[in-house]
RNA sequence: GGGUGAUUAGCUCAGCUGGUUAGAGCACCGCCCUUACAAGGCGGGGGUCGUAAGUUCGAAUCUUACAUCACCCA
């Protein structure tokens, strides 16, 4: 083995070895652990999310799997509709081609052929995770099974009248054309204004002021509405107003809805261009005016001046033609919200036109059921507040698209516009009896990517295909994903999984945190503050990693910024830390918070890890070199420490069980650094050195290989090439880790106290190796000590381990029956079970030491009359437990000894 | 406007079914190149747990209010 661990060498080779030996294909066994990946966009690229997400599921399934599971993680891409569809269009663009030339077969062909290019760049970043997904298994929303289950399902809806069509407002991103989801639009506050126009009314000398944000939308007003206790409009109610330049009568009419201390507290209802006002314009049965263009021109609803004129460009022509007429009053900065599109960043004009819906109600109150009643369960569980609020507030989901990527509605349409929906067209004419002369044209929409993406838990396992699969592993056992797509995808899995397999798709529901860079910020391509998880991996230099952040920026001065912040942030580049590292510093970082701040600087304590796990395992090798391992161990010549290293390991074992039921992957990982380095390397190979017994080499080699396999689920790379190393000394039978049991608890130890017994040996060695410190003593200089021990067998323990204690303290210990010496020369510590003596006094500097003892004693004694006044208090004994009561009273003597130490180092200091 | 979560050491975070002298990693200070590891060893310093009240024998932990920040929904 290499002095230094070095993951670059060790990582591709571990994977491909895997691979070959087809380790991530389910084993048969009684009991099964499945899961789903979380789809990724099929053009995407690994981000920190991903990487995170991978790595907890990746433990899980591990861990699963040495357990002796039948264990399918089923990976797979989405085919993420206007994702790919944008950036299919920007790389024909920059190849010359003009969409609008090709057909849209045509432009289907060239999303497929960037698909084979591209679809799995982000398969072969998550393979350097370490992810041990089934991939023969690999699945794609669009391919021809999870197609048919999409077209299926849209037909059975359809049947069932909970899909239809309607003419609805939607959010409409004119620079795509297409209606958007809610949920994929973002509400940007905007500095604006609030404009006050004022439209005279009817017959009267009267003119009434509106406030808006959106002046020019006035040309699509059906009414004014104003507050019924409005005192001050009261009698305009039922008069009418005409807009100016086109001339219109509208009707003054009255609502509740209407803030009166808003603007002017007249609101002017413009039905088809504003969610609110549509409401307000279906209730009161108004006029619904559209009068955009579906590209966001105006169309010839609106003044004639205006017409074709971009929504944009609108707004200060109209305020200067209003104002010269009389119609602007003012305006009043405002803070206003603006929709924009999460992919196109371009305006999203509510507008109306001809959707498909699914009607929500009736699923989402089964959705609503089987997390109420405890069959679904989130973890943390407040999150099921978040999904409950969604459902309770459920409106019908728009599915249609206008895009030309994804899953094509499966609809026909006569000329008369009815509306025929079947598996293809001859299905329809059948289905429908309709005549051979009668024309039909499919429907050109597609659905919502999360139609697809919500039938994912079945269409993935084989639904319908009768091969046992679905039988066998759904439901799946768990979901691990972030909070930011429990409306979009979870809760939508859950419906669509009810309705059509009637049973819960997963039964557990982990939200892990969003992946945030160091000061929190989300991380995000325009800041300019996005890790590539492979360049922790790999390692980058500053010179690329500025290149990296800044290629696809159009904007000089943000890129001045980013180069700024990058070579501030990181001016050595990134080292190279390995995917075991990164792996361990997730599951470290796993714990209930919403947003994980990722620190460069924490990873490399992991790193630092692995060196030691890859340094202790070298020394266990060099130690047990020509050593013939036995799998039977011999109690009867273990040393207290080979014993007590078992017990700890069980507990590590019994902690990993614990933390991963409970989902908590910090705890997890903080059980397993701590015992591994600070007991097993700290303590147990320090001890080993001492004494070195063939059966002692036993326990090493026993130990290791229990913790490299409790260690395997979070850093499967470095822990299979030790393993492996094992394998060619002939230490270990088994070729592969990965596949191994998990240890479960041996419980060699039956003695309670060995615990107790090694903690007094190592009080002894850390008492004195603090003393040697504080007094100044260099560490080659050897102190004669003593030791009185009142207790038969640690008395033994310590005889026995004298030469241990000697060398791991730097000390020449010898066991007093009795003080004989002169003990002005020693100094004294003092312990429950033991005294210690130490020729100290002509080593040091008398007068420092003086003040820091005074200082100590000192402090000691404030924790003492602290105790004390609990101690003291009537209430406190009355009604704290014994157990509290004692453990005050056992603390108060071990403070007390400190102080008497102390104290004795005084006096012989001062003599 | 409604909701959710957060606020603990210089930084990133644990600890919150109330009860240790409040912990870890990184950073910092001192000593040590000891033959597994300087990506190391040994030891150390550092926080009145956002503020204020309350409940309790006892509050970082429970309650309330406030402040600041983040996110979600309107």
């Amino acid at each position: 083995m290499n002095k230094q661990y070095k993951p670059r060498e060790i990582e591709e080779k571990i994977y491909n070895s895997w691979e070959k030996t087809k380790s991530f294909l389910a084993k048969e066994s009684t009991s099964k652990f499945s899961i789903v990946l979380p789809p990724p966009n099929v053009t995407g690229t690994l981000h920190m999310g991903h990487a995170f997400q991978h790595t907890i599921i990746d433990i899980l399934v591990r861990y699963h799997r040495m357990l002796g599971k039948s264990v399918l993680w089923q990976p797979g891409t989405d085919h993420a509709g206007i994702a790919t569809q944008l950036v299919v269009e920007n790389r024909l663009k920059s190849l010359g081609k003009n969409i609008k030339d090709l057909s849209r077969d045509e432009f289907i062909d060239e999303v497929w052929k960037w698909k084979e290019i591209s679809g799995n760049t982000i398969i072969n970043q998550t393979k350097r995770l370490g992810s041990s997904a089934d991939w023969s298994r690999n699945r794609f929303t669009m391919d021809d099974d999870l197609s048919e289950n999409v077209r299926d399902i849209f037909i059975e809806l359809y049947d069932s009248e909970l899909i239809y069509r309607g003419n609805r407002l939607v959010n409409w991103d004119i620079k795509l054309q297409t209606a958007v989801s809610d949920l994929e639009v973002i509400n940007e506050e905007k500095d604006g204004y609030l404009y006050h126009l004022r439209y005279k009314v009817v017959d009267s000398n009267e003119f009434i002021t509106v406030a808006t944000t959106r002046p020019e939308t006035f040309f699509g007003d059906s009414a004014v509405c104003i507050n019924p206790n409005d005192k001050r409009y009261k009698h305009l109610i039922g008069k009418q107003v005409i807009l100016p330049m086109i001339d219109k009568e509208i009707p003054i009419i009255q609502d509740e809805v209407v803030d009166i201390d808003f603007g002017t507290g007249c609101l002017k209802i413009t039905p088809a261009h504003d969610f609110n006002d549509y409401k307000i314009g279906k209730k009161h049965n108004l006029e619904f005016i559209n009068i955009l263009n579906k590209d966001g021109s105006m169309n010839e609803n609106v003044h004639e001046k205006y017409i074709g004129m971009n929504i944009h460009e609108i707004r200060d022509n109209l305020i200067k033609d209003l104002d010269d007429i009389g119609v602007f009053v003012e305006q009043i900065p405002y803070k206003t919200t603006v929709p924009i599109g999460e992919r196109t960043g371009e305006i999203i004009e509510p507008l109306l036109t001809s959707q498909w819906f699914m009607n929500m109600k009736e699923i989402a109150n089964d959705g609503i059921e089987v997390v109420k009643d405890g069959k679904i369960s989130f973890v943390p569980e407040h999150w099921k507040k978040i999904y409950f609020n969604w459902l309770d507030n459920i409106e019908d989901w728009c599915i249609s698209r206008q895009i030309m990527w994804g899953h094509r509605i499966p609809a026909w349409y006569d000329n008369d516009g009815k509306v025929y929906v079947g598996k293809n067209e001859k299905n329809v004419r059948q289905k429908y009896a309709i005549k051979k002369e009668t024309e039909l044209t499919r429907d050109n929409d597609v659905l919502d990517t999360w139609f697809s993406s919500s039938l994912w838990p079945f269409s993935t396992l084989d639904w319908k295909k009768n091969n046992g699969i679905f039988e066998k592993y759904y439901p799946t056992n768990l979901l691990v994903t972030g909070f930011d797509i429990i409306f979009f995808w979870v809760a939508r899995m859950i419906m669509m999984g009810l309705k059509f397999t009637k049973k819960i798709p997963f039964n557990k529901i982990y939200i892990h945190g969003l992946v945030r860079d160091s000061e929190g910020k989300k991380m995000s391509k325009s800041i300019g503050n996005v890790i590539d998880p492979i360049d922790i991996i790999e390692g980058i230099s500053i010179e690329k990693l500025i290149e990296k952040r800044t290629e696809s920026l159009i904007n000089e001065k943000q890129k001045a910024n980013i180069v700024k912040k990058t070579k501030r942030d990181f001016p050595n580049g990134i080292k190279e830390y390995g995917a075991d590292a990164l792996r361990f510093n997730f599951c470290a970082m796993a714990s209930t918070g919403r947003d994980i701040n990722f620190d460069l600087h924490r990873i490399e304590g992991y790193r630092n890890f692995c060196n030691k796990l890859w340094n202790a395992s070298r020394f266990i090798m060099l130690t047990c070199d020509d050593y013939e391992y036995k799998e039977n161990l011999n109690t009867s010549a273990a040393t207290i420490f080979d014993k007590w290293i078992m017990y700890r390991l069980d507990n590590v074992a019994k902690d990993f069980k614990k933390y991963s039921s409970t989902y908590r992957f910090d705890l997890m990982a903080n059980s397993i650094y701590e015992f591994v380095w600070n007991e097993y390397c700290d303590w147990y190979l320090e001890i080993v050195k001492n004494n070195t017994t063939e059966t002692t080499k036993n326990y090493l080699i026993y130990s290791i290989i229990r913790i490299l396999k409790i260690c395997h689920p979070i850093i499967p790379f470095i822990t299979e090439e030790i393993w492996s190393n094992l394998y060619h000394k002939n230490l270990v039978d088994e070729p592969g880790l990965m596949n191994s049991k998990f240890p479960s608890q041996i419980r060699i130890s039956k003695e309670e106290d060995i615990y107790e017994r090694v903690s007094i040996i190592q009080e002894i060695i850390k008492k004195i190796r603090k003393s040697r410190t504080e007094l100044g003593v260099h560490p080659k200089v050897n102190i004669a000590a003593k030791i009185i021990v009142k207790n038969e067998v640690i008395n033994l323990d310590i005889t026995e381990n004298v030469k241990l204690i000697n060398n791991l303290s730097g000390i020449e210990l010898s066991i007093a029956d009795d003080i004989e010496f002169d003990d002005h020369d020693y100094i004294e510590l003092i312990d429950d079970k033991f005294v210690l003596y130490l020729q100290i006094k002509n080593m040091i500097n008398v007068k420092d030491e003086l003040n820091k003892i005074e200082n100590k004693i000192m402090q000691f004694k404030g924790v003492i009359s602290k105790i004390d006044s609990k101690l003291n208090n009537k209430s406190f004994i009355e009604r704290a437990p014994a157990e509290i009561i004692n453990q005050n009273i056992a603390n108060r003597k071990k403070i007390e000894n400190d102080i008497l130490s102390l104290e004795s180092l005084k006096n012989t200091l001062s003599n």
